[in-house]
DNA sequence: TGACAATATGCCATATCTGACATAATTATT
DNA sequence: AATAATTATGTCAGATATGGCATATTGTCA
């Protein structure tokens, strides 16, 4: 568990210790990053759906491409709070929200 | 909609404006509220039903008893992040926190 | 391959959230 | 009712997230 795991959550930008620091993390903090990827990519796919771009969404939102993008790939900058918002205000139902939960 | 829904939310520190206003926010915003506030009460009932007080909690979760009070009660300086992040803290699981979206 | 569209990354000033403390209000317990 | 225990509210300095911009990278199509 995995350096490929933790390389691939590095590479996002999580700071992540020793080896033994990563286990001890795997509790809450790597179950909030699991969610928070999950909705991530739930927001790529509504996107994608709708056929729109990064920018066309950003505009949709009243934020930036870069902020999008940085959504999309669950950036640890990015709140649970602007997906879930993002999320909505893309007409995604509460029902779809809650699958990324499941 | 509700003068009573108004008020409720506004005392809990929501700023709203006209009732127009209001009604404006009913989209994204006001959905993105009711979350929180679904997510606020399964916390507290999380706590409740493993005899926790406040202060046992935010010990718990290295908080304050003080923000704690506010996670419970949707307060809007509390983040679907710290809600989500206790939550799992507290041993919620996946499933019931996705309840709370349904 | 080159040119163009789309997405990703780094950075920053401003805005928002955080834990903590003090204290008020509410709710048991006697 | 009085006291104690619990929960709620106000405030603030420090921490984290925000949108936006610049630029890099990747993908697409001629």
């Amino acid at each position: 568990m995995e350096d490929n795991k933790k390389k691939r959550l590095e590479a996002k930008g999580y700071t992540i210790g020793s080896a033994e620091d990563f286990l001890g993390l795997s509790g809450v903090e790597s179950e909030y990053i699991e969610l928070k990827l999950a909705l991530s990519q739930t927001l790529a796919q509504h996107r994608k759906q709708k056929n729109l771009t990064q920018i066309q969404l950003a505009k949709l939102l009243k934020s930036s491409q870069s902020r999008v993008a940085k959504m999309e790939n669950g950036n640890p900058t990015v709140s649970l709070d602007i997906l879930v918002k993002s999320l909505i205000a893309i007409g995604a139902t509460r029902e779809s929200i809650a699958k990324a939960f499941h």
